[in-house]
DNA sequence: TAAGAAACTTTAGTCACTAAAAATATAAGT
DNA sequence: ACTTATATTTTTAGTGACTAAAGTTTCTTA
């Protein structure tokens, strides 16, 4: 562990070059900017750059990454402070991700990070995204689990999995907003409420002994 | 209409584009195979293609498309000979995608085409996947009819908008098959079953008044 | 048949990305 | 301190998707 020199080296050429990305892109859009320029801009070669983070989306992937704690907390606050209704729950957990999401990236942005962690399939790079996901799922699976033991979920349903269902189909309706540019989050939200509210239709627990037929 | 020699003409180039696509994918795969070389071997230059199709996963989408119609009548066979679980269903709709699917192209080709097809964001050439996906969706909104209709779902949901939860559950779900080469179809089946399960839990019509607290 | 329009080809270029060789700087051994 | 080994970067050269613009061919139509 002796942090050696060149081992700081590293450290810094790979900040230096974050940080020129996160400027540029920002400030000219991620489509103006080319690996060249970032490269000179951080004193490396261009090549050093695909060495460092492989391809230019997924140098985009490690800056939103640099968001992941603030959206993590956000949703962590949702679970201390909970909505009576668990569809109501879920629902926000949406809007949450797509407020995140659309406050670091534009639409066009996104479907290139999309686009290129389907493209990476779970390789190399690619498990950035994937670490995330998990975990948010967990974080959807403990607020399942909150509205069990309060006693307004069934506890025959199996937690994770079905934060997992809920999560995946947040992220697909994220997918397709994102591929839409005439889709506000305002029909977003629509459709992802229509989803869970059918998702849910008669999986709460009714405490006032309602009977089926 | 005279369907001119200007016309006929065209026709006849972006078939020949088509088939020689089609050949040398086939054969060489998607990757190893160059626009430039398409266009030498169908007598155009390589802008013509891209006048045609735009890019090369758009190509490759064409190609796709011609599968389309076997995909529907598979689905539509599914539909006259329905099993009784709705869940049996739902999950055979998602083995029959997935397998289609496997029989017209790998994984990696597949990604291809769904990276593109995000990265289009449901412009230009990229609706032509969205026409099918309606036209899928369709289907799933019939077959949940038709178990409304023998009273073995609710009638309070609305068909179609459930359809379209259901269906893009398996998208998702085989984005993520497509995604992770080591998934095989026996494990995205179990997946999606449990995403169905966990959907259905309740949702189903219990004739011999059953009843729940 | 000649003007006009449509469609294609050529040309030149940008940019992401890659492989391999050459250069350079750090680490390690003496 | 000095040399050798090694890690890492740069240079070089190239492929291939994709685009814009100018030039050329070919069909259409008056």
């Amino acid at each position: 562990m002796t942090s050696g020199l060149r081992e700081r080296q590293k450290i810094d050429r790979s900040n230096r070059i974050l940080d020129v990305a996160r400027d540029r892109f920002q400030s000219e859009g991620y489509d103006a900017v080319t690996i060249e320029s970032i490269a000179a801009d951080a004193n490396v070669s261009a090549v050093t750059v695909y060495n460092y983070y492989g391809t230019k989306a997924n140098l985009l992937l490690a800056l939103v990454k640099e968001s992941d704690e603030r959206l993590i907390a956000q949703l962590r606050a949702l679970t201390e402070s909970l909505p009576l209704d668990i569809r109501e729950a879920v629902a926000e957990f949406g809007q949450i991700m797509r407020r995140h999401a659309m406050t670091y990236l534009t639409k066009r942005t996104w479907r290139e990070v999309i686009a290129s962690s389907i493209l990476q399939g779970g390789r190399q790079f690619g498990q950035t995204y994937q670490a995330l996901d998990r975990v948010l799922i967990g974080i959807m699976a403990d607020i399942m689990v909150i509205y069990q033991q309060q006693g307004s979920l069934t506890p025959e349903i199996e937690a994770a999995g079905f934060a997992d269902t809920l999560f995946e189909m947040q992220n697909i309706r994220f997918f397709q907003f994102v591929s839409d540019d005439d889709q506000g989050e305002a029909t977003a939200d629509q459709i992802f409420r229509r989803d869970v509210w059918a998702i849910f239709a008669t999986k709460q627990v009714y405490h006032h002994s309602e009977i089926r037929t």
